[in-house]
RNA sequence: GCGGACGUGGUGGAACUGGUAGACACACAGGACUUAAAAUCCUGAGACGGCAACGUCGUGCGGGUUCGAAUCCCGCCGUCCGCACCA
């Protein structure tokens, strides 16, 4: 009787060996099923997994094995965002090149996920960094060349002044170099660019018809693309003032309305008049300096503290020769957005009010905020916004600020200044072309040679791939690629004479922004196989997280369109423009961290806990040290709060980590790991196993006739199972794997009690609540699954088992339970025909007795019936 | 600084479009089985008052809409995420 423990440890291997014998997972391209593709954001390979990581993997195989179980053709592939800066430092500190240390990485990696028995199609995994991979992406890189997609110019990057190299912003801490220490600065280089501005309408337009993606993300894309509508102002300088040979600067503003409110004009620090004024002025130049300091990262730049310096020259205001404004240069400004020149309206603006409360400049209320008091109203330091009347803007007066905007726009199309309109209408975005130059060894090489005589050229398709050189050296700092002693010597392929390559390296975002697409054909000759790219795009479902919500996804949207434009559409693909067709972000597994006494971090295995509740402590395990508890944090190598997948497969399976990391917590939201969650999830498997042992003995032999008739408690049961049939598959579609589990719970409760059971159909109920069972738990534990579905007696696999459809008779109850309220307090409860008309339903509440009592005579004013959900006497 | 989200028992969370708040799980308490333990099974439970029937309160805080609000609207507080060279 007693049944023998489920070791998972031991048989998970068994069944991932058998479906790789069957060759389950390998996609092929069948019209005959409508296709699936899904895809999780591929990993980068940072040298293991956790169980952090293999959260989102496990979400995308229970949706990969539950649409294959419903007839789809699935595409599920794994691969490895293989370029970047880990494997430059690995490569620094160990003295092991990143070629290498990327590769051991991947394969222990890609043990790791084949222990998790996820149904993924291993023919297709390719890592960005093979050179079968980038080399296409070259071939991308010259056809949107070609087509004007790409271009040079000058841009800001962060420089150590010490180690002489390129910072990444997360390597500037407090204005240092990570390593040198070296106060940071702003340097210009000559860099590559990405024309996504060019996509900027359309990939905002297109975000209204990504209706499967979250509200949010679609919100941080729009607010990131920024478009607004406005004017490009020209301000004549001063001529007494003005630096030489500067006669006017151009202001770009979403409220030329509130022109009147203007008390200064404000530039960037590198804005060419701020350049020109700091030669002549030595205080100038230093602030340049202070806030070139700054680096490049645009939240320290807003948020430190405002600052500013009077450069000592005047403009015109538009509408007034007479009225000269002083030109600030300001550190908040920036010269990457608009035209590097803004006008300041302190009432209207709290950064500007701020600005000008701190330097005592004028403060002119535009508009008066509806009901306010014309006389006495004054702006103290709050700025007012949007809406109101216009006041103190002489024709503009009494006016709404929309009509104002029109007002001010057409009188300066009007106005001449030199010859030329004062004002014109201009759509600005915040949105930025894409810097894809990196200064780095470990990426794509971008395939351009520069020639003294000819230029910047391509490197002609034939003579690609340029190849990363593999004996580069990593023993300091700097791009290995320019201290290369030969790599960069070659002929121009222009005039032959001697030249040299380019030693940037790509952005890794732009071998992220199409190896879904490469997916659909990995090993074509081209970079896209149209036919492929057609069958299998958009992907159906993408999940990831939400830290990748901006960039990645909307780099990815934009390089879709981009090489579809430059030849590489899919086939009849005019009409796809869209990646992805779905997307969920997924929350993060989180877990607590761990300080000893000296301040290093420990891993949880370190560390012996003690107590619970506020009254929990640690001590290390090995030395009995007091530790810290410090907070919950995203699982991550630095902090070492990470459970390894192999020892917690080896400790409890697979299975259990599947379970656990799709119990409770929703997808959507960061999940707590916790050992009591993890015994959780074993027990659960246990508890199948034995619940699936006992059903098996006690149910109808496989293949019995369904019988005529049911008892009722067979009926019940049956009632059960369907229904949690139906609620699985529908939170399973819905990703709320969460819900899904929490239903399997329900009706495994419901199993338990219904073994002992011997009426009227109930054995045949049993089996056929056996089978169902098996075959919903089956996306989420496959192994489980796999060992169940032979105890019932079959030699098939349930991975290849049709989904079961739920019997909608089952589905309703003949009777069902509403609430009845008093004035909106639920006082009872009532059983009633399901189909009972509404004065049925309303007789019956009425002569309840609760009801009765709590009405105490009084008569009902109104009675409302909803059907099937409530009543509510109103008195 | 700008932008985005989230907030429900001791804990993780559920609640389809506004309709019985707290499903399910964890932790806890009591019981069964056992020589004992583990494992397993059964029972209990939002808070407060009451022996109980039952009553009152209750979804971060303050207002509003509605017969009815966790859900919709306005204001506040708190926490988390992104900000262009981390991936």
């Amino acid at each position: 009787m007693a049944v023998e423990r489920y070791n998972a440890p031991e048989r998970e291997p068994h069944w991932q060996r058998v479906w790789e014998d069957a060759d389950l997972f390998t996609a092929k391209t069948d019209s005959d099923r409508p296709k699936c593709y899904i895809l999780e954001m591929f990993p980068y390979p940072s040298g293991r997994i956790h169980v952090g990581h293999s959260r989102n993997y496990t979400m995308g195989d229970v949706l990969a094995r539950y649409k294959r179980a419903k007839g789809f053709n699935v595409l599920h592939p794994m691969g490895w965002d293989a370029f970047g800066m880990p494997a430059e430092n690995a490569a620094m500190e160990r003295k092991v090149h990143p070629g290498e240390w990327t590769r051991q990485n991947i394969a222990a990696m890609r043990e790791q996920l084949k222990s998790m028995g996820f149904a993924i199609d291993w023919a297709r995994e390719f890592a960005t960094c093979d050179v079968d991979y980038y080399k296409h992406q070259q071939k991308l890189f010259a056809d949107l060349l070609a087509k004007d997609l790409v271009y040079r110019k000058s841009s800001k990057v962060n420089w150590d002044p010490v180690d002489n190299t390129v910072l990444a912003n997360e390597q500037v801490i407090d204005g240092r170099g990570w390593r040198s220490g070296a106060l940071v600065e702003q340097r210009e280089l000559t860099q590559w660019f990405f024309r996504i501005t060019k996509y900027a309408d359309e990939l905002l337009e297109a975000l209204g018809t990504l209706d499967q993606w979250p509200e949010k993300v679609r919100h941080m894309q729009a607010n990131w693309i920024g478009r607004s509508e406005g004017a490009l102002i020209r301000w004549a300088l001063d001529k007494q003032t003005a630096p030489k040979g500067f006669k006017e600067v151009e202001v770009f503003t979403t409220r030329p309305d509130t022109l009147f409110g203007a008390s200064f004009l404000a530039i960037a620090p590198d804005h060419p008049i701020a350049k020109a004024a700091a030669k002549d002025n030595p205080e100038i130049a230093a602030f340049a300096e202070e806030c070139r300091r700054l680096g490049t990262s645009v939240a320290d730049l807003e948020s430190a503290e405002k600052k500013g310096i009077d450069t000592g020259i005047r403009v015109k205001h538009p509408f007034d020769a007479d009225w000269l404004l002083p030109v600030w240069v300001a550190n908040f400004v920036l010269m990457d957005y608009g035209t590097g020149a803004i006008f300041g309206c302190p009432s209207g603006d709290q950064r500007d009010l701020d600005f000008a409360r701190a330097y005592d400049l004028p403060v002119i209320p535009v508009v008066l905020p509806p009901g306010a008091d014309a006389d006495a109203f004054e702006i103290g330091n709050e700025a007012v916004d949007g809406t109101g009347t216009m006041i103190n803007s002489r024709f503009l007066d009494g006016l709404a600020p929309e009509a104002a905007f029109e007002e001010a726009i057409s009188r300066l199309e009007k106005t001449k200044l030199g010859g030329k309109p004062a004002a014109s209408r201009k759509v600005n975005f915040r949105l930025r072309d894409w810097g894809i130059s990196r200064q780095r060894y470990w990426g794509c090489p971008i395939p351009i040679i520069h020639c003294d005589d000819c230029g910047v050229i391509p490197v002609p398709a034939k003579d690609l791939p340029v190849e990363l050189p593999a004996d580069a050296t990593f023993d300091k700092p700097g791009n290995p690629l320019e201290r290369h002693p030969t790599w960069k010597n070659v002929d121009c392929p222009k005039c032959g004479k001697a030249a040299r390559r380019e030693t940037d390296t790509m952005d890794t975002f732009v071998d992220s922004s199409w190896y879904f697409v490469r997916f659909t054909a990995p090993n074509a000759k081209t970079p896209v196989d149209p036919e492929a790219a057609a069958y299998w795009l958009p992907v159906d479902q993408y999940i990831g997280g939400v830290e990748h919500a901006i960039l990645h996804l909307l780099y990815s949207r934009f390089f879709f369109r981009a090489i579809s434009d430059a030849g590489h559409a899919p086939t009849g693909g005019a009409n796809l423009r869209e990646p992805f067709a779905a997307l969920f972000t997924q929350g993060m597994v989180t877990h607590e961290t761990y300080k000893s006494a000296k301040g290093a971090w420990l891993p949880p295995e370190a560390v012996t806990l003690e107590g619970d509740g506020n009254n929990r402590s640690a001590r290390e395990t090995e030395t009995g040290a007091p530790v810290t508890i410090g907070s919950i944090e995203k699982m991550s190598k630095s902090k070492k709060n990470v459970i390894d997948l192999d020892a917690f497969i080896g400790n409890y399976g697979a299975d259990t980590a599947r379970w656990f990391v799709l119990s409770d917590s929703p997808p959507e939201r960061d999940v707590i790991y916790t050992d009591v969650g993890v015994e959780g999830a074993r027990r659960f498997v246990q508890r199948i196993w034995r619940l699936v042992n006992e059903m098996a003995e006690k149910s109808a032999a496989q293949g019995t006739e369904k019988p005529a008739d049911f008892s009722p408690e067979a009926t019940q049961l049956r009632r059960a199972v369907h229904k949690t049939l139906h609620n699985v598959g529908r939170n399973i579609e819905g990703l709320r794997f969460n819900v899904a589990v929490a239903s399997l719970y329900e009706l495994a409760n419901i199993l338990g009690s219904s073994l002992d059971k011997d009426s009227e159909g109930h054995p045949w109920a049993l089996r056929e609540a056996a089978e169902i069972t098996v075959q919903m738990i089956a996306p989420m534990m496959p192994h489980l699954a796999e060992e169940c579905w032979s105890r019932l007696g079959y030699n098939t696999l349930v991975t290849n088992q049709p989904w079961p459809e739920p019997e909608p008779a089952l589905l309703v109850d003949d009777e069902i339970t509403i609430a009845v309220q008093v004035n909106g307090k639920r006082r009872d409860e009532l059983k009633i025909a399901r189909d009972a008309s509404k004065e049925t339903v309303e007789a019956a509440a009425l002569a309840l007795e609760t009801i009765v009592r709590v009405m105490e005579g009084r008569t009902p004013k109104k009675v409302i019936v909803v059907p099937q959900r409530i009543v509510n006497v109103v008195v």
